[in-house]
DNA sequence: ACACGATCAGAATGATCGTTCTACCTTCAG
DNA sequence: CTGAAGGTAGAACGATCATTCTGATCGTGT
């Protein structure tokens, strides 16, 4: 069982996109195996149940999301800049690619149990989103880098949400307005 | 087969408090059922599949809060403060009363099909609060009234996401300071 | 008294769920 | 040469899924 192969890579990366599109509880593991062309074997060689596939594809959105951000912090060489590019960032990663809403607060949804490692990686998630957030604040030099951090992630939450539920067009707009003004940035 | 029944009352709201607390695919009707005291046979009686009984859910939801909104307004004299009225009730809502997520948003992240009944409920219940908050924010007076309202659903998003992920303490002064703020009123 | 409509009781349907199993094939290191 | 490791193929497990069925029981209005 080694931690990575060709057939595990392909089985967790079909799961992540099937996830996200239509649920977990939804998808059954016949649809996944067939789906990446792996045998169900294989499947249970790698993870032991079905539960720690969806943590691996929660900790994959996790990863991915934080090397969206370590580039984006890289290109923004004012660190007053930072915060702007973030908003530009999380309005861009809403418009193109997140359009089926937050995937962390679709799996929470789906699993109401906290201690649930599903619900942990979730929350890990969320701690690190937070105390970046914060962090960026203060190297703006806001007044109150904490509430803004706070903020920022409550609108990142809604802006995933209401483009999914209302469209990017009328959510992105508002999200990227409230959150300038906000961050102390001239809309 | 009627419209009401003590037997249908009764499937309905343990159904409502079920799904809410532990989502939709994730239980099955013989649990539903036994739970509500009924029978499998009534229950296809009085709902064609257990899709027909996930709508009647969320449009229960969307019901209750109309009449509460509907209470809130009656009990703001003063158009000016109706803003925040509605910004307190969310508070008073989320802290008490939903405290696992917004039935709404959760049920979308189970169903992906946007034609399906549920998505359309889902639709026509936000269809609602944003308009509804819209007319608030006129009549309270502020400039932008068209945006104000559609920040402030974002808000509430935001608000019952936090709460449930985060939890209240962290999630609801921010969601109350950002929206006082938002609605120009004094924190 | 009677019939009807609502509900109860419980078995049965076929499909799909997550999981385990046996059996065979390939690759590569000792 | 051998044998362990990673993979494929496909059957099989019991459990649960949503849905349908037969048949009896109760209450109410006529």
């Amino acid at each position: 069982m080694p931690r990575t192969s060709p057939a595990r890579d392909r089985l967790l990366a079909t799961a992540a996109q099937i996830f996200y599109r239509e649920g977990i509880h939804a998808v059954g593991v016949d649809r996944l195996v067939t789906e990446a062309g792996v045998t169900r074997a294989t499947f249970y060689k790698h993870f032991p149940s079905k539960d720690d596939l969806v943590r691996a594809y929660v900790e994959l959105e996790d990863a991915a999301l934080r090397r969206l951000f370590a580039d984006g912090a890289a290109q923004a060489d004012d660190p007053s800049e930072l915060l702007g590019v973030v908003i530009d960032g999380v309005a861009l990663d809403v418009e193109h690619h997140h359009t089926r809403g937050c995937p962390f607060i679709n799996a929470a949804a789906e699993f109401p149990d906290p201690e649930h490692p599903v619900r942990v990686a979730v929350r890990a998630h969320r701690d690190w989103f937070e105390a970046t957030l914060v962090g960026a604040a203060e190297a703006a030099g806001v007044d109150d880098p904490a509430g803004v951090g706070r903020s920022l992630v409550l609108l990142r939450d809604a802006a995933l949400v209401g483009s999914y539920l209302d469209g990017p067009a009328v959510a992105v707009p508002s999200f990227r307005s409230t959150a300038r003004r906000l961050a102390g940035l001239g809309s």
